[in-house]
DNA sequence: AGCACGCCGACT
DNA sequence: GTCGGCGTGCTC
């Protein structure tokens, strides 16, 4: 009757109830010693005259203050739990607020009683007054208007893609009363700014956020509004993908291309993969967005006008940047041609100098935070790696540690080399916090307009941790207290910083030769997106008489993808990546999971893959669908875990998905033989994202 | 996942 | 002599 808990336990469990419940209530069911919260999933069965071949406990007392999961949410679940191989209980309760696990009936109906009714959505200044669209704004709100199901909407930065979502969500609360929007965006750094967009349009009591970084008290509300449908717009990060919007008529995806949509532990699902499932089941239309397109979505959507209707999703494109300049100018700086160990080239130099002169910012980046990657031993060769994992800890200057970013050991960096004493340790590598300092050295004798010092601030999540730290750094920005500003990729994603004339990412050749195929695609991605902080306000640029340039400093100025990214040639480049993913068989042109394993020695973790796959021989779909020997993972040893995996391969999605259904049960049965002794744990990844 | 039961090391 | 380590097993 319903699904609580996890794991290896059947999917559902059967409860005796005296009344009928509906699919969708909410109850509060006895497991062993525990009482939980279970969602009565099927209709109830009549035993009546039945020998019961086991006896059922009984329910316990359902939340009926809270009207059932509808059809649809419970329909995305099951879906969901099926497609990702967990089981439904987990995917179910994962969904809910967490609040509700263990608020009792009678603290939820107090709950409700507080939370007012629907009301009409309040007009507001800026929704009676909305700025004037683009043509290009106004041609794809009617491609939008006029059709139904999945739409790729790619827009450059600066286009003006919230502004289109802004106006179809309009569209719709006018055109359907009672009707709700859900609009996700890939990091928790992107809700705020999004949220104030969209109440100071729609008003306060129209919108409801649901991201991770909410207490459970504003989670709770936040769902309640949604499943009741007070609120007529859901914004949220890719957990929100499973609230219960039950009169869901449009999603927004926004930033589709977004790694940060796809979870990375427990259930591995897409969000942005399963909005558009949803969308499907619910009749929602679906807007993607995004102004480099993941390669799936890019191979999956065809132009509206096309000759070849062979796509799923209707392409729309913005090419045009308005209230904006043109794109960035890209300068390739040949590293190969500057004198050895130059960390910024004098070129770039000059520029950066250039804008500080005429009180403009500057942006860098720089993919790797702390101050050093590694420390080393010259006399030795003793260098800084983590006693439990195998990867080096980072150098963290500003508190003296050495830190791994992986497991989280930290210790004071030691005054000489723990091997052979050496005092004369040097720290190998760059990060952000050197980057800041050297810098800062090089900028020493460099004056600001008014004669005062060039300001360096630098952000990343070491800068950040702090509660509100994001926001008062990015506010200084803002308010142009900074001259040049150093951080991670951060930096690149959303913020609309008016001054900033100049972006340069220092040192990204590592992706470009990297193991992982998706590499070439996140780095184009990030690059386009950098490229766009860059010159975003066109009144500024013409009053400055500047032009805003993207730098890169690179030893393969040659390469396609920087020879595509000098001309913003998105589509060029998603040609090429295709061609070559088409013609080694990789994805979107074949679909891929890895099976994991965790285990104190890697040679058990690997047994017990390379044991799966022989026993996954004579499975369905089995034929067509490879499987892979079993290989450590990059960072192989983490927190004294050994961490296998097994590549799975096919280019029929059914087939593996069929394959990967009856190769579970197996794989429970096979931890508990002597072959799955010592595995810590294992899982299923499907469509992963590194592999 | 919890939460039990269950068999081996350093403390009152 | 106990408290507690986490290995193994079960939950309708």
């Amino acid at each position: 009757m319903q699904t609580p808990a996890h794991a290896a336990l059947g999917d559902l469990l059967s409860y005796a109830g005296a009344e009928p419940l509906p699919p969708g209530t909410l109850v509060r069911v006895p497991l062993g010693k525990r009482e939980v919260l279970g969602v009565v999933w099927n209709e109830p069965v009549s035993l009546v005259g039945a020998e019961p071949d086991m006896t059922l406990k009984p329910v316990g007392a359902a939340l009926d203050a809270l009207a059932p999961l509808g059809e649809g949410w419970r329909d995305l679940v099951a879906f969901a739990a099926r497609y990702y191989q967990r089981s439904i209980g987990e995917i179910a309760l994962a969904a809910l607020p967490p609040q509700l696990r263990d608020l009792s009936t009678a603290q939820l109906a107090r709950r409700l009683k507080r939370k007012s009714a629907a009301g009409p959505v309040a007009q507001t200044a800026e929704s009676s007054n909305p700025v004037a669209l683009s043509a290009e704004q106004t041609a794809v709100l009617a491609r939008i208007e006029e059709g139904t199901g999945t739409f790729l909407l790619a827009g450059s930065t600066g286009s003006g893609k919230t502004e289109v979502y802004l106006r179809c969500v309009a569209d719709l609360l006018a055109r359907e009363p009672g009707a709700q929007a859900l609009v996700m965006v890939p990091e928790i750094n992107l809700t705020p700014q999004l949220e104030a967009r969209f109440k100071a349009r729609f008003g306060e009591e129209a919108v409801v956020s649901l991201h991770s970084g909410m207490t459970n008290p504003q989670r709770l509300a936040s769902w309640l509004a949604a499943h009741s449908g007070a609120a007529r717009i859901v914004l949220g990060t890719r957990m929100a993908v499973f609230a219960s919007i039950p009169a869901l008529k449009l999603i927004v995806v926004d930033e589709e291309h977004d790694p940060s949509y796809k979870q990375q532990e427990g259930a591995r699902y897409s969000a942005r993969d399963l909005a558009v499932w949803r969308g499907q089941r619910e009749k929602a239309r679906v807007i993607l967005g995004s102004a480099t397109p993941s390669l799936e979505s890019w191979h999956q959507s065809r132009p509206a006008e096309g000759e070849d209707p062979g796509g799923r999703y209707v392409r729309l494109a913005m090419p045009s940047r308005i209230g904006a300049g043109e794109l960035p100018a890209v300068r390739l700086v040949d590293m190969n041609l500057q004198p050895p160990k130059t960390v910024i080239s004098g070129a770039l130099l000059d520029a950066i100098g250039q804008r500080i002169a005429r009180g403009e910012q500057s942006m860098i980046f720089l993919n790797r935070r702390g101050y050093a990657p590694v420390l080393a031993c010259g006399d030795c060769g003793w260098k800084s790696e983590c006693p439990h994992c195998s990867a080096y800890r980072v150098f963290h200057k500003i508190d003296r540690t050495l830190r791994c970013h992986h497991c989280g050991f930290t210790e004071r960096v030691p005054r000489a080399c723990p091997a052979c004493g050496n005092p004369d340790i040097a720290p190998v590598g760059r990060g952000t916090e050197r980057l800041e300092e050297h810098l800062a050295e090089l900028f020493s004798s460099v004056k600001r307009p008014d004669g005062s010092a060039v300001r360096i601030a630098r952000i990343d999540a070491d800068s950040t941790k702090k509660q509100g730290a994001l926001e008062s750094q990015l506010a200084a920005v803002h308010a142009g207290e900074v001259d040049v500003l150093v951080g991670t990729q951060m930096i690149a994603k959303g913020h609309d910083f008016r001054r900033i004339t100049l972006v340069a990412a220092v040192n990204p050749d590592g992706a470009l030769f990297s193991s992982d195929f998706r590499a070439p695609e996140r780095l184009f991605s990030l690059l386009m997106q950098s490229a766009g902080r860059a010159g975003r306000d066109a009144a500024y640029l013409a009053a400055q008489g500047a032009t805003a340039e993207m730098w890169i400093q690179t030893h393969h100025a040659q390469h396609p993808l920087f020879m595509a990214l000098r001309r913003h040639d998105y589509t060029a480049f998603a040609a090429q990546q295709l061609d070559e993913r088409r013609a080694a068989g990789m994805p979107p042109f074949a679909f891929q999971a890895l099976l994991r394993a965790d285990a104190r020695e890697q040679s058990v973790a690997q047994g017990f893959l390379n044991t799966a796959a022989d026993q996954a021989e004579s499975l369905p779909g089995a034929d067509v669908v490879t499987r892979y020997p079993a290989v450590p993972l990059a960072i192989q040893r983490v927190a004294n875990v050994e961490r296998a995996q097994m590549l799975i391969e096919s280019p029929s999605r059914a087939a593996l998905q069929k394959l990967l259904a009856a190769w579970q049960p197996l794989l429970h049965e096979l931890r508990r033989t002597p072959q799955g002794k010592g595995v810590i744990r294992w899982l299923i990844d499907v469509d992963p994202h590194s592999i």
